[in-house]
RNA sequence: CAGGGUGUAGUUCAGUUGGUAGAACGCUUCGUUCGGGACGAAGAGGUCGCGAGUUCAAAUCCCGCCACCCUGACCA
């Protein structure tokens, strides 16, 4: 097993995560605080990762036939009331301005915490057939919700996401656009971030304000709690019929669209950071690492560099040329060491060390970050060498996360375990539930643990139970944790 | 909003009974180094969170305010 060299300055992860995960955010560059409360600012390395989920995702929208745009940032706050449950939903957490260019504003404007509203008013000028429909379009903008306490990524005041917002003919064709997001976020989870995920459905209590049915993929964390990785909604016609959104359909009658929306946002990092680091810092999955091998020429300086230096000039282009994101750190200052933990507390899965012994072998020695391996690969391997370690990382990154997600889901058939659970180690519990708020309620209040979902798997059991809080008749499995 | 904590150099912090500002790391320059946080020399850097008060004198004592962090309720 590969030497661990302890880092001085950061907190350990093995310690206590909380501690540590506002630690490596900062000290790896990821974010830092922004002057007013509760906002964050996103650094180039951040922004970075969040740039490769961009195009990851969107990606995945235009091959469905999603296009973007772009709609405004204020919306008077009239609209925000037309939706009954969605007002009760957002009004808490609104940031509205009263007024502009020195005067009160008759109308007061809504910083947009989610855009259902003005672009189903934007929908309803658009959409007048069935012709016109489905109209499925996307923007990746942010959004303010004034949070009473924030967290870097995970809960900040305003945050970054894409939101796709879709009308339909009919609400079979909105069931799929919505479990098309689902899928798409599941895939970003675990084959980009390496996060298994359960998708689920969530209940009553939890759906987005103003949605028919909420669909969800949930992760966990490593202390036991349960991330809302991403949503997508069926919305119904909950909001057409309020926001006038008709069309008239093959038998020219006059119907209400079907629609859906979907977001992913910036919290998503969240959970990337805290499920794979360790005490030396952050591990990124190469699949969404912005740099997946940093290259360190070890010089010497009673020697001439300028053949090791062609030499690592040579491997770099070989990567980049093989499709690899390279980066080649050729720093006199500081010292080698210290520039190992720095890339360490960044997180690239790979670090390349080619000193002049490489040079004049015509190899590479390969160090993975996961584990600490060290390597020495020929030149002549070494393509096809890092594409398997790469992939390696990937997987075993998946595989490890897998495994503790499995080890802490618990079936539980009585309350009293449910209850010790909550109280140790936390994690996912399946547990029966008869479906009636008040018993979702009272869970929370004594054990903290909400409903997460209902997982899509689940669905279509129909089990023979009992509420694991009130014994009355339950027929689904749900999945409690308590939430972040 | 409630509870706890902290505000002094870029960062982390020390600063005794009130006496006029310190350390470590970081930063800059020069040189020697580089296979796991190197070393030497020289340097830059402060409205002690803000306001009012007590005092000959306040980082230090009194009063008020503000900000941020941590823990809860809310939430993607």
């Amino acid at each position: 097993m590969a030497k661990v060299f302890e880092k001085k300055e950061l907190k350990k992860k093995s310690e206590n995560l909380s501690d540590w995960y506002t630690d490596v955010v900062l000290k790896a560059e990821l974010a830092d605080y922004g002057p007013a409360k509760g906002t964050m600012v996103i650094r180039p390395y951040g922004y970075a990762i969040w740039e490769r989920l961009q195009h990851i995702l969107d990606t995945m929208f235009k091959e469905y036939g999603v296009v973007n745009a772009y709609f405004p940032l204020f919306i008077p706050y009239s609209f925000l009331e037309k939706e009954k449950e969605h007002m009760k939903g957002f009004s808490p957490e609104l940031a509205i301005v009263t007024h502009g260019g020195g005067e009160k504003l008759k109308e007061p404007l809504v910083v947009r915490p989610t855009s259902e509203t003005i672009m189903y008013h934007m929908y309803a000028k658009w959409i007048q057939s069935y012709r016109d429909l489905p109209v499925l379009i996307n923007q990746w903008n942010n959004v303010v919700r004034w949070e009473m306490r924030t967290y870097l990524f995970l809960r900040t005041t305003e945050f970054l996401w894409q939101e796709g917002h879709t009308a339909h003919e009919t609400e079979v064709d909105a069931i799929r656009m919505q479990e098309a997001a689902l899928a798409w976020y599941q895939k970003a989870y675990e084959e980009y971030y390496a996060v298994p995920v359960i998708a689920g459905i969530k209940s009553n209590k939890e759906k987005f304000a103003g949605a028919k049915t909420t669909y969800t993929v949930e992760a966990l964390m490593p202390d036991g709690k349960a991330l809302q990785g991403a949503t997508s909604h069926n919305l119904g016609q909950n909001f057409s019929k309020v926001f006038d959104i008709k069309f008239q359909n093959r038998k020219s009658q006059e119907d209400f669209a079907w629609q859906t929306s979907w977001g992913f946002s910036t919290r998503s990092l969240g959970g990337l950071f805290l499920v794979h680091g360790d005490d030396q810092g952050l591990i990124l999955p190469p699949n969404i690492a912005p740099m997946q091998v940093i290259v360190m020429p070890i010089r010497k300086s009673d020697l001439s560099n300028e053949l090791l230096d062609e030499y690592v000039q040579n491997i770099k282009e070989a990567l980049l040329n093989g499709g690899v994101r390279v980066k080649v750190d050729a720093r006199e200052e500081p010292s080698v060491g210290r520039r190992f933990n720095e890339w360490e507390v960044k997180g690239i899965p790979v670090r390349f060390e080619i000193g002049h012994k490489e040079a004049e072998d015509n190899t590479v020695t390969l160090v993975r970050r996961d584990t600490g391996e060290k390597t020495v690969v020929k030149r002549s391997d070494m393509l096809v060498t890092v594409e398997k370690v790469l992939k390696t990382i990937q997987d075993d990154l998946f595989e490890k996360a897998k495994t503790f997600r499995d080890k802490h889901t618990h079936e539980v058939s009585t309350y009293d375990e449910f209850k010790k659970i909550m109280e140790t180690s936390r994690g996912f519990i399946k547990a029966f539930w008869c479906e009636n708020a008040h018993c979702e309620t009272a869970i929370k209040e004594e054990t903290k643990a909400s409903t997460r979902c209902l997982p899509l798997e689940d669905i279509d059991k129909n089990l023979d139970g009992v509420c694991v809080k009130c014994g009355a008749k339950a027929i689904h499995k749900w999945l409690f944790a308590q939430a972040y």
